[in-house]
This record gives C-alpha cells, structure tokens and sequence, in this order.
DNA sequence: GGAGTAAGTAATCGATCGATTACTTACAAG
DNA sequence: CTTGTAAGTAATCGATCGATTACTTACTCC
C-alpha cells in the first residue's frame, strides 16, 4: 500500500483512538493496532506521538472547514446555520472527530500543541463570520452549541436515548433539527475501543 | 496535619494537575508534588489514580452546584441566567475546575468514570430547571454557554486577548457581563504547570 | 537478473509509572 | 514509661511505553 493511503488510514484510527483514551492514555501501540500496522512504523511514519497528534488535529480541522464550506451554498441566516449545525452533527460519522478537538482545546497549556489548538479554533470563527457571513452574536451561539454537541457526543449520552426522561428532554431541545442526524449515526457497540 | 484537611489539599491540587496533563497523562508522583507529599501516601489514601480522579469529579461537582446555587436567590428569568454565569465564569479562581470537568466528560466510554461524569451533567442540567427554574430551551443555552467558556479557559485564549482582534472581539460577545471576572481571575505565569 | 528503493517488522533498550512493602516519626492515653 | 495509633516516607518491583536499530520483503527499472 503506497504511504499517502497508508497514513490517511492510521490517522483515521488514530483519531478514534486519541478519542477514547486521550493524548496522555494513547499508546502508539494502540494506534498500530487500530491501523493493523506495527508501532515502529507508526512511529517512524510521523516521528513522536506528538506530530502524530498534530497530523490528527490538522486533519480533524481540515475536515470540520470542508463540511462547513459544503454547507454554506443556499438560504442564509438562520437556515445557513441550520445547515451547518446538522452537517455538524453529521461529522458523527467521523468516528472520535468532535472529541479529538476538545481534546486538543484542553491542551492549550501544552507549549507545542496549544498555539495549534487556539488558531485552529480561531480559524473556525473566521469561517463561521467570513465565509457564512455570521455576526459575531450568531457566531458565538453557533459554536456554543457546538461545543455543547461535544459533550454530549464524547459522554455518550445517546446511549441512553430513551432510558432517561431528563436526556429525552435535553435532547429534543439541543438537537431541534438534527436529531436524526445524530441517531442514525450513533457508533455501534463493536465500533468502541 | 488530619488526613481530611490534607486530603482536601490533594483534591485541590490534584484538580490542577488533572487539568493540565489529563487523565492519562497525570502521574499520582506529579499529584504529590504538587501537594507537598509522597506519591505512596496518594496512592494510599485514595486507593487508586481512578479514585483519585472520581474524588476530584465529585468535589468539583459539589462546588460547581454550590456555586450555582449561591447565585440563585434574587430576581429571576434572564437576571439570574447572568448572575449564574458569572458564578461560574468567577470559578475560574479555582484551578482547573472547568477543564477537569471537560476531561470527565471525554472519559464518557470510560466503564467506570463514564457513567459518573454522565450523571454529574445530568444532575447540573436538572438543578437548572429544578432549582433555577429555567425553560429546557433557557437551560440548553445556558449550559451550552458554559460548555463554550469551558473551552475558552483550556485553550487558555485569555493569555493572547489584546494580541488578536479576534480574540478581542470573541471575548466581547463571549462574555458581555463578565468579562472583569474573567480576566481578574486568569492564573499567573507561575500558577501554569 | 541484479541494483535500488519503498514498505514494513522483530527485537530490544532506557525511562517511567502505579502500586506494594516495610519502615519511621509524632503524639495522646492509661 | 509504654503502648497504640495516625501520618507519613524510602525503597523497590513488575509492567508498560516511546523510540531506535537492524533486518526482511516486494516491486521496479535498466
């Protein structure tokens, strides 16, 4: 398998296994063994642990910025921030996407991975103001309330869809026209580490 | 020294090193560094590194509710949406209490700390309807504010305000009637692990 | 059919971590 | 005194982790 295939696919898994266990309980044996390749050559391929999980922050924004810009075209206002928001949800799908970026935001302190974080996220509120033409007011609730899906995504709240009236409850409000997006979604019991 | 007194010392400072470093990436030696002790005595008097981080989530919950009902008492609807807000942006003075409860709720697959962290949330999510007497709709957006604010502190963004019009102008819609508290409470250079 | 190169692994090393054990010190009660 | 107990530490052990080194395999281009 050529490298450029190869390294899209480790940072994939990697991105769910950063997810999971974080950037301090993230082994690169475990990311090789997500990948199906041996630890030297995930090492050797990215050089430490901690380009690794630049290459998965760089990536995790890549993604989020091009499923943004692919939902800007149409109405704008608030059906534009609709759009964003369920294609948001969406990113589900992108197994460990959304817990990897607030992964990163807590490690602002770190003084290699932190200036990455914070410019990674002020370039999602740029996005969000000049190419979706949001007024700061819009753009402060709009990721808000992204901020609000991580959580609810990385403490696996869905699971309990149902089980719970209070989670009932607090879903019908926090996903008012995208909660299908969410449940269709949901990983799979097998698909957890 | 009694050992509660000198427990609630570690969880405090154990707060700060959990924040910093992670679940994964704290040692229980950074933890009795940082409380001036030795790391069998940590390990002793909390069992494990994972009880130690639960007795952490269950203080900083307590004082996360504590905190919120303090600011209750007085007029009510948006009023008291404001004087909860700034509560909690004031939490800031203690130490790493925003970003441990960020770390909790990424450990959400976690089988033992997952389904404490689920009902921590759930239990701030019914003591603002409950007790503040919020709507769901005014309860999703106060707590998704908070989950903005959460990110905001780890990323540590405050550190760069007036070094980025950006950031400025985030932090002006971010925080419209506590940004004094936020900035009077950011930790000093020597506080940063 | 070699020579060169890209893809990948087995084996291993030094460092570190969580936990255990055995020991010491300070002090209050009888 | 001395006995008991609470508060703490030094030393250490087995396991694990990130990284390095040396090696193998497979393909391609004269």
């Amino acid at each position: 398998m050529p490298a450029a295939e190869r390294r899209e696919l480790i940072l994939r898994d990697a991105t769910a296994v950063f997810a999971s266990n974080g950037y301090g309980g993230t082994t690169t044996d475990l990311v090789a063994q997500a990948a199906g390749v041996s630890q030297p050559y995930v090492v050797r391929m990215f050089g430490t642990k901690e380009k690794l999980f630049l290459a998965v922050l760089e990536r995790a924004e890549r993604i989020l910025a091009e499923t943004f810009r692919a939902a800007i075209p149409g109405p704008d206002g608030k059906e534009r921030r609709e759009r964003m928001g369920m294609a948001y949800v969406g990113l589900i799908a992108e197994r460990g996407l959304h817990q990897v970026l607030m992964q990163a935001f807590l490690l602002g302190g770190d003084p290699v991975v932190g200036p990455e974080a914070r410019s990674s996220f002020l370039r999602i509120w740029r996005l969000a103001i000049d190419e979706a033409g949001m007024t700061e007011e819009d753009a402060r609730s709009f990721i808000a309330n992204g901020m609000l899906i991580n959580t609810l995504v990385a403490l696996r709240l869905g699971d309990a869809y149902g089980a719970d009236p209070d989670i009932d409850a607090m879903f019908t409000v926090a996903f008012p026209c995208s909660f299908d997006v969410f449940k269709d979604n949901l990983p799979t019991a097998a698909e957890r580490y």
